[in-house]
RNA sequence: GGCCCGUUGGUCAAGCGGUUAAGACACCGCCCUUUCACGGCGGUAACAGGGGUCCGAAUCCCCUACGGGUCACCA
């Protein structure tokens, strides 16, 4: 028995799996040279960041597109930071956007796959025993330093200007005599287990990430922590262990690990392991205060987490196809060829991505989610309403359940065919949109054009009450529309106004819209016509009235 | 500070040694139109700066500036 084996067989004394054991446990995955596998792994220290969605989007993409498997690890090897629910937020926030998770976590305490466990807290003996194999060929040793005493080295290399770390000289631990780490175990001192790193101080390390193409570092010469004093691993070695044995092909993640990456690389060889392709996303920035650019932040941006959106009643799709959006800038292309199909078909490139951070846009999300809305049916539109509602505006809720068709039939108006409108953004928009249907609602705000005389609109719906029949046509019914606007000196086309604009007061569109803000509140609703159908002569005409006994007042 | 990454209109971006430097959002104008919207047409607006290499540079190299990341028993 060598010295290294006995110190490891000291330190890990009740671990008597190999990693042999393990590779034998989790065999290659059955699938095809090209099918990828991916995962997202969180940790659950609060909500589902936009950024998360963001990676995880991109990872299922590739698993799928290419038959792979995407699966969900938690790494919950930080106890200090865990938040209750986290895993639970984590998915169900997966879940709203509809990305397809394969294989892990998922659900509450649920797991699939025959890679588990997927909680890393579940793995320690795993970890342990790639950590004693480490350990038995000299790859390892236990580390006795206090947090003081490594404050001390960091201050020393702070001052003098020295590569920080624990390696060198610094590395205290590194050699100690077999005699020595014997004694300090079994006085119970606490320890972590550390990597005895093969870096050279002049070594660079070359590795091809995916979408930031050749990058080359420093190899690395820091004897990192392995495994915490309390025997969970740090995320270097838990990603590089987990990665491994759960056959992970590409790992999609967050830029800022691009310089661990050197540890990690240095970690696969010291197990043995061909490391798995690495793809680096750029962060998703935000304006800051200052004009310039900044990670959102969860603690400053409420649009950080993914609920926010959910929330605001942003269709999970719009945001999906924002994402993607951003991710692929032929995405907008393929959709306005591919209008209705559905994202799957798109042949997502992680070589497309932009190596640098871009500026999360809302008023393009808008763009994206007026689009999406204005090709929904009206029976989605409704359901998706009533889903949101139900948590969000009870009132809006209590109106459009009591009465599902009529409901139906006013997101039916001016809905399909080739242009459809583009009046909702997002469900928080809804109760704006349709409150005028609802007596419950009607807010009785009307939004008056400062260019017409009071005297006029007064005359004008007065004349129109008197005509307005629910059995005329449309065309009939424009008609009359037309024919009052002569003797009110408005032109009956917006051509005849425009060759002699001197000669009346204003248009047919002028007219159009105050009966429109007399029956609805408002100068943007789509068909009036449609519109009055809905309402019902008997409402048509006490809307009217209604008008009229506001202008009045306003008139004193 | 060391090490990495990045920088094309307001925003997202195409571009891979020769282009009138795409397209989308936003903005403006016109057309269509019973309003608004939708749609159509058009417009304003960009290669961070400086050096090289080359007949020729947004594109290749170097320097500078700015932005971001990272240097934990956090992930």
């Amino acid at each position: 028995m060598t010295e290294s084996q006995k110190i490891a067989a000291l330190v890990f004394e009740k671990i008597n799996k190999t990693p042999d054991d393990y590779y034998k446990m989790y065999p290659a995955r059955n699938l095809s040279k090209k099918s990828k596998v991916t995962r997202f792994a969180p940790s659950p220290t609060g909500f589902l960041h936009i950024g998360g969605l963001f990676a995880s989007l991109i990872s299922e993409r590739l698993a799928h597109q290419s038959e792979g498997v995407f699966f969900l690890r938690i790494e919950d090897t930080d106890k200090k930071r865990e938040v209750t629910d986290g895993v639970t937020g984590i998915i169900q926030g997966l879940t709203s956007f509809d990305i397809q998770i394969d294989e892990g976590i998922i659900g509450f305490q649920k797991e699939s796959g025959d890679y588990g466990p997927y909680l890393q807290s579940e793995r320690a003996l795993i970890y342990q025993a790639f950590a004693k194999s480490l350990m038995e060929r000299g790859l390892a040793y236990p580390c006795f330093c206090t947090e003081e005493e490594l404050t001390k080295i960091r201050e020393r290399q702070e001052s003098d200007k020295l590569l920080p770390g624990y390696y060198g000289n610094f590395a205290k631990c590194r050699n100690l005599p077999q005699e020595e780490v014997e004694q300090k175990i079994k006085a119970g001192l606490p320890f972590v287990v550390r990597l005895k790193s093969q870096g050279t101080e002049n070594g660079k390390i070359k590795f091809k990430d995916g979408i930031k193409g050749e990058i080359e570092m420093p190899q690395n010469i820091s004897d990192i922590v392995l495994l915490k004093s309390d025997g969970i691993p740090t995320y270097h070695f838990a990603h590089v262990v987990d990665d491994t044995l759960m056959h992970t092909t590409d790992v999609v993640r967050g830029d800022e690990w691009i310089s661990s990456v050197p540890v990690h690389l240095e970690l696969f060889s010291a197990i043995g392991q061909p490391c798995p392709k690495y793809a680096h996303i750029a962060p998703i920035m935000k304006e800051s205060e200052d004009g310039g650019k900044r990670k959102i932040s969860k603690r400053k941006d409420p649009e950080a987490a993914v609920s926010y959106f959910l929330d605001e009643g942003y269709p999970p799709e719009a945001v999906i196809e924002y994402l993607l959006n951003l991710a692929n800038y032929n995405f907008e292309d393929w959709r306005r060829q591919n209008p209705g199909a559905s994202i799957d078909e798109f042949p997502f490139d992680i070589k497309k991505m932009s190596p640098s951070g871009a500026l999360f846009d809302l008023v393009k999300l808008n763009d994206v989610s007026k689009t999406v809305i204005s090709q929904m049916t009206a029976e989605h539109v409704l359901s998706s309403v009533l889903d949101w509602s139900k948590n969000q505006d009870q009132d809006l809720y209590t109106a459009l359940s009591s009465d599902p068709d009529y409901g139906l039939a006013i997101f039916s108006i001016d809905r399909g065919g080739e242009k459809p409108r583009k009046d909702l953004v997002k469900w928080s928009d809804v109760k704006n949109y349709v409150s005028y249907f609802y007596d419950t609602l009607f807010d009785k705000r009307y939004d008056i054009p400062e260019n017409i005389q009071k005297d006029d609109i007064k005359a004008i719906v007065d004349y129109y009450k008197g005509l307005y029949d629910s059995n005329d046509d449309k065309d009939i019914w424009f008609q009359k529309i037309k024919n009052l606007c002569g003797p009110f000196g408005y032109a009956s086309e917006v051509k005849i106004y425009k060759k002699n604009p001197e000669a009346y007061k204003g248009h047919i569109g002028d007219i159009s819209n105050i009966i429109r803000i007399a029956i609805t509140g408002r100068r943007q609703t789509p068909d009036l016509y449609a519109i009055s159908n809905l309402l019902g002569k008997s409402r048509v005409i006490s809307r009217l009235e209604q008008f009229l006994g506001f202008i009045g007042e306003e008139a004193k």
